[in-house]
DNA sequence: CGTGTGTTTGACATACCTCAAAGTCTGTGG
DNA sequence: CCACAGACTTTGAGGTATGTCAAACACACG
């Protein structure tokens, strides 16, 4: 069903496997609307500063390849991640007449994204229902995470809410949440990065890497992740299943027909 | 500009001052299709509970009175508050296909709220494009708000903390940001719900508040918050203006026309 | 008057932070 | 190939912010 476009200004991959943003455009119609946009692709180097807390967010972006991170700065210098994003994800989103939303979005690892003008999205917005429907469900889940996060940092020991934020990133790299012992993923991470994300100092998130893999666990080395036993894995993470779901960025289901009518 | 509505069905609150949800419906028209929702009114006692976390969410309620607590309960009995709300806040919305969301939504004084059927909803969001406009927005900022708590929580000292919270409810409810000293404002609010929103003990909240009293920055005694110094209360709370805003609902300015067009 | 809920206080325990330094690994340049 | 620098990881000793436990106090309510 997924017709080949002839653009070049539309971006390939959105065409070729929605995903993020795109994912549930799927008809001649919705191809027709995105070309609109003449979506461009960027990419951005390890390291490098995506946008940043006071920039005017003229783009958002939808990650079409590697991994990201939002973070927030605060005066006396610590810093809070808030979110690991990697393919599918959506960035730089803001509710329209909030100047700026305080986040850094950095690139972990060669990043490439799909822009797409803010004002171009609105326009669309106006006209495409889909486009609705899925920034409505992204933006929801967003916020659900988020506060399931917080509730992390918030309540649970250090090695739970390390435990939690492997088992997270896990799911997120592999979109399913049945693992088998063994199972290996590359995360362009470093023990500060998780410290950042845990709300805890890098020494002790090595105290409790180390630990998790003593009790073998998991074993985080070198930014390989290494599943050495994943029912204990869930068990030290202490999250229940509807949580383990929401990290996963679904298709929505189409609207239901019916319902209210005058 | 606001119409009056002869229905018996309509929130009255909402056709008399839109709010929240309904915030930015002003003409006729939008009127029209509101009404088809059939809102209702409900209202629950002080510490009743609204929805759990294993209800399937068959209403999205706008709040039209009161104060709400979203809390999320943890395996091991902790329990982390994510996010307070009151007048025009909404609450029960759950992205399409996740089929809980772990919330308890509880009242925390005398609240009123317009339900509306979340089929209903979906069924207006595909004609309304003022509705998907203010889903959009306040989900937006649902999501920037609590990623801020997220910051707050995991990366300040416990009298910061406190400090940043207790800022956050005198904004939310006097919907501005400049205060004098003196300003006092009644929240059903307990030490314990503070120390649960802030990821404290009770008892540790306790001797923070104490000791904001004592440096004379703000009073938080029986439900009662009574600001001393509003500039030393926002240095304590280390948060920038931009933050501040996102607390404030707000309208959502009418899109900019023209825009991409094909 | 008793009961329950919320607040306050004190003594003590501990999880986590801070500081300091050594140990790995990788890439770079001689 | 070696020397070096830089980023990351690992380990230890000691400090402190916060949690835990226990109990008294205040206040509303029946």
């Amino acid at each position: 069903m997924v017709a080949h476009r002839p653009s070049t200004t539309i971006c390939r991959f959105c065409a070729a496997r929605p995903r993020g943003l795109c994912k549930d455009m799927q008809t001649e119609a919705d191809f027709e609307t995105l070309q609109v946009l003449q979506y461009r692709t960027r990419s951005f180097r390890a390291g490098t500063q995506i946008y940043g807390p006071h920039d005017v967010k003229t783009h958002v972006y939808n990650i079409t390849s590697g991994w990201v991170s939002l973070c927030h700065e605060l005066p006396d210098g610590h810093r809070q991640i808030s979110q690991f994003l990697t393919t599918g994800g959506l960035i730089g989103y803001r509710p329209v007449g909030q100047a700026f939303n305080g986040e850094i979005a950095t690139a972990l690892d060669e990043v490439t994204v799909c822009a797409v003008p803010s004002q171009h999205l609105s326009a669309l917005l106006e006209r495409q229902l889909s486009l609705n429907r899925r920034l409505i469900w992204m933006l929801g889940r967003d916020g659900l995470v988020t506060s399931h996060r917080l509730a992390c940092v918030g309540q649970l020991k250090a090695l739970t809410r390390v435990a939690y934020l492997l088992l997270e990133l896990l799911i997120m790299t592999t979109g399913h949440t049945g693992h088998g012992d063994g199972t290996t993923v590359q995360l362009p991470l470093t023990q500060s990065h998780i410290a950042d994300a845990t709300g805890l100092t890098a020494i002790h998130v090595n105290r409790m890497v180390k630990q998790l893999r003593q009790d073998a666990i998991v074993d985080f080395h070198s930014s390989t992740l290494k599943v050495l036993n994943y029912s204990s894995l869930k068990q030290a993470a202490q999250v229940s299943q509807d949580v383990k779901e929401a990290w996963i960025i679904q298709s929505v289901p189409a609207p239901q027909s019916g319902g209210a009518t005058a």
